[in-house]
DNA sequence: GTAGGGTTAG
């Protein structure tokens, strides 16, 4: 295979700049996008603390261990809490030569003595539940038997609503019958915890260091997980800090919740470096700890970290559960790898796991997005004939691949099962999904018809819905409709987003004069500065190419990433079917430099290439014509060229899918470029050089 | 949910 260069601002060789070397031998090919960002940010890593410091002791604390922890993530005062901090030869073996991270022992539980009371207790925790919060305390009075320590737990441990725990735990505390150790605090925290109260856990922890009541391993863990929930990760950091500040050294679930805490920010560095120091103090990672790892890669995208993860499953001989396993499919899905998704979920097979929603809604999710009809769709006999789960996910999800793979009677069949179901009812993510299957079809009665039956049955029409309706009438022609449409939706609180402002806007590319207009005014609703920035590109001639970049780069800033193509595209289509070339071009050039078209152009010693898989017909042909007037002008100043040059366009595999190449082979004919649409390679355009220039000559385009 | 950690939808 021929070396890419690319072009784009990730290249970069080696990952010098993380920290340490990597478990893993450094990735061969390229770190790609996301991971670049990661070893980047570890290059702004802050000064470490005085080296004197650390010089005196031979064993380094938990703290200095972890303080590129503290000076990432901590504010700076981090730095000095942590030199003030206590002694740390409290947590620290002497007898050991490395100091250990994490302790290896966990907690031992409690046991409970057989209490003759149970039935009666659960029966009051029961009647605590139910009854009004204004009635709690006249009810707690009638506790059936004496409030003792192990009566009073059994019933915390018996209470749902996180008011109710914490109305009964203060009541216990009233009482004053015994001292109220840690694990009523833990218990009242899970409670807390269940309801996302993240203030009154942080004001009970604070109130057990106040009143000197040992917060210990599950009451740390508690916390963290409480506020990773809420998503207040820096308290989550922040308990984990104090904690090994006081002294606790975390066991491996706390140390695993704090490893999703930082696998939750995208600190894949430190979590790396926490998990290589828990394996150097002899921890043996669990199946919930590579869990949080494949997550993590996972989402980064990061494919040699999911190897990684897998590698160390083997060599540390640890059987992935279903979890991990339905964990690791999704990573498969999130880095492209179907194949390798595939052959995972046959070993699961194998080894006897039997899978669950979870496991069959990544499978096919999987399968839909890559297009392989035929795993789908055995896999969905599969499911059936071995009478796996489904739930509404699984469901929706079923429809979703339906809409991807083209299968309308497939889909049609499924939602009726759906609406025929006791148990599961179409929703807006259903009706959703059958939107876009009818939208992408372009089967617009049946859109509207499902339109219409949405409101009769109290579904809401979601944006995505209304964007793939809008597309559909769109296609269809129907304006009068499609204003109806976006109007209907906007009234009854759909809020337009940048995926449905930008379906707009390309309706409005493929439309003339009054239709045209009927949708920018449309899309003047949600986006007004956008489609002023359209007037000023199709209406005043002396509009110059700083303005328009001006105007554009406002608009891109406010927008979201995934949209700023398509934008720009559309944009790009709407000057070229007004005959306004010369525009079209500065807006493929302003887009370039605003680095919405990364790639567009890779180059080998061999060929040279255009890809214009991401670009719109208007767009691609306009990248074309660029592209024959910059080799014009290289020719003439006699550069260097490879034999080969090649244009691609994607081979549109989507059985909707719009037919890019063709409008592509259409505008090659036209210009009569010499590219040839190529047998073997589908989606390619190829050119000789000798063609090509002998063309280039002829035509000066330059 | 029986004092603590991990997984499903554009």
């Amino acid at each position: 295979m021929a070396t890419k260069i690319s072009i784009s601002p990730y290249h970069h060789s080696s990952a010098s700049s993380h920290r340490q070397p990597p478990p893993f031998t450094a990735p061969a090919q390229l770190p790609n996008k996301k991971r670049f960002t990661v070893f980047c940010s570890s290059s702004k890593r802050a000064p470490s603390p005085p080296s004197a410091v650390a010089e005196e002791r031979k064993n380094p604390s938990l703290a200095e261990q972890l303080s590129p922890l503290s000076t990432t993530l901590l504010s700076d005062n981090a730095n000095k809490t942590q030199l003030l901090s206590k002694p740390k030869s409290t947590w620290v073996n002497p007898t050991k030569p490395k100091p250990s991270v994490l302790s290896l022992h966990r907690h031992k539980r409690s046991t409970y003595s057989y209490n003759p009371q149970v039935k009666d207790l659960r029966e009051f925790s029961k009647k605590l539940n139910e009854c009004e919060e204004s009635e709690f305390l006249a009810v707690v009075e009638g506790i059936p038997t004496a409030p003792t320590r192990e009566n009073t737990l059994l019933v915390l441990n018996g209470l749902k609503p996180w008011q109710k725990s914490l109305l009964f735990f203060n009541w216990v505390k009233a009482q004053n019958l015994f001292p109220v150790e840690t694990i009523f605090y833990n218990v009242t925290m899970k409670s807390l915890r269940f309801g996302r109260q993240f203030q009154h856990i942080e004001d009970l922890a604070l109130e057990m260091i106040e009143k000197g009541i040992e917060l210990d391993n599950i009451t740390y863990s508690t916390i963290i997980t409480c506020a990773k929930r809420c998503n207040i990760f820096d308290k989550a950091v922040d308990w984990f800090e104090r904690m090994y500040k006081t002294g606790l050294i975390p066991d491996e679930v706390t140390y695993s919740a704090v490893l999703d805490v930082y696998a939750k920010l995208g600190k894949v560095e430190e979590v790396l470096s926490l998990y290589e120091k828990g394996r150097a103090s002899g921890w043996k990672p669990d199946p919930i700890a590579f869990a949080v790892l494949a997550k993590m890669f996972g989402e980064a995208g990061d494919y040699d970290g999911i190897r990684y993860v897998l590698q160390e499953m083997k060599s540390l001989d640890v059987q992935p559960n279903l979890v991990v396993y339905n964990t690791l499919l999704e990573a498969m899905g999130k880095v492209g790898k179907p194949g390798l998704a595939r052959s995972l979920f046959e070993e699961m097979m194998e080894l006897g796991v039997t899978p669950n929603e979870k496991t069959l809604t990544a499978l096919i999710k999987i399968y839909g997005r890559a297009r392989w009809a035929k795993d789908a769709l055995e896999l969905w006999e599969r499911m059936k004939s071995n009478g796996w789960p489904v739930d509404f996910i699984l469901y929706n999800t079923l429809l979703s691949m339906c809409a991807d793979l083209g299968l309308v009677e497939e889909a049609e069949r499924l939602f009726e099962d759906m609406k025929s179901s006791q148990r599961i009812k179409p929703d807006s993510w259903s009706y959703t999904a059958m939107l876009n299957i009818y939208g992408s079809a372009g089967n617009v009665d049946k859109a509207m018809v499902l339109f219409k039956e949405m409101s009769k049955v109290g579904v809401n029409l979601n944006v995505m819905g209304c964007t793939c309706l809008i597309q559909c009438l769109g296609r269809a022609k129907k304006i009068d409709d499609l204003v109806k449409v976006f109007k209907a939706s906007v009234n009854s609180g759909v809020k337009p987003d940048d995926r449905l402002c930008g379906c707009l806007l390309s309706v409005a590319s493929y439309c003339d004069g009054d239709d045209a207009n009927k949708v920018l005014s449309c899309l003047e609703l949600a986006n007004p500065k956008l489609v002023a920035l359209v007037n000023l590109l199709t209406n005043e001639e002396i509009t110059n190419i700083d303005t328009i970049r001006e105007e554009f780069k406002g608009i891109l800033n406010s927008t979201s990433v995934e949209a700023r193509r398509p934008f720009c595209n559309c944009l790009i289509d709407i000057c070229r079917n007004r005959n306004l070339h010369v525009r079209a071009h500065e807006l493929l050039y302003i887009g370039s430099v605003y680095g919405l078209y990364p790639g567009l152009h890779t180059k080998t010693e061999e060929e040279w290439r255009l890809n214009v898989r991401s670009l719109s017909v208007g767009a691609a042909h306009t990248a074309l014509e660029e592209w024959m007037s910059s080799l014009a002008k290289i020719i003439q100043q006699q550069e260097t060229l490879p034999a080969l040059f090649s244009a691609n366009t994607g081979a549109g595999t989507h059985k909707f899918s719009q037919g890019l190449g063709s409008a592509f082979a259409s505008h090659v004919e036209k210009l009569a470029v010499p590219f040839r649409e190529s047998e073997e390679k589908a989606g390619f355009f190829f050119a000789t050089r000798e063609d090509l220039v002998e063309w280039l000559q002829s035509n000066a385009v330059a």
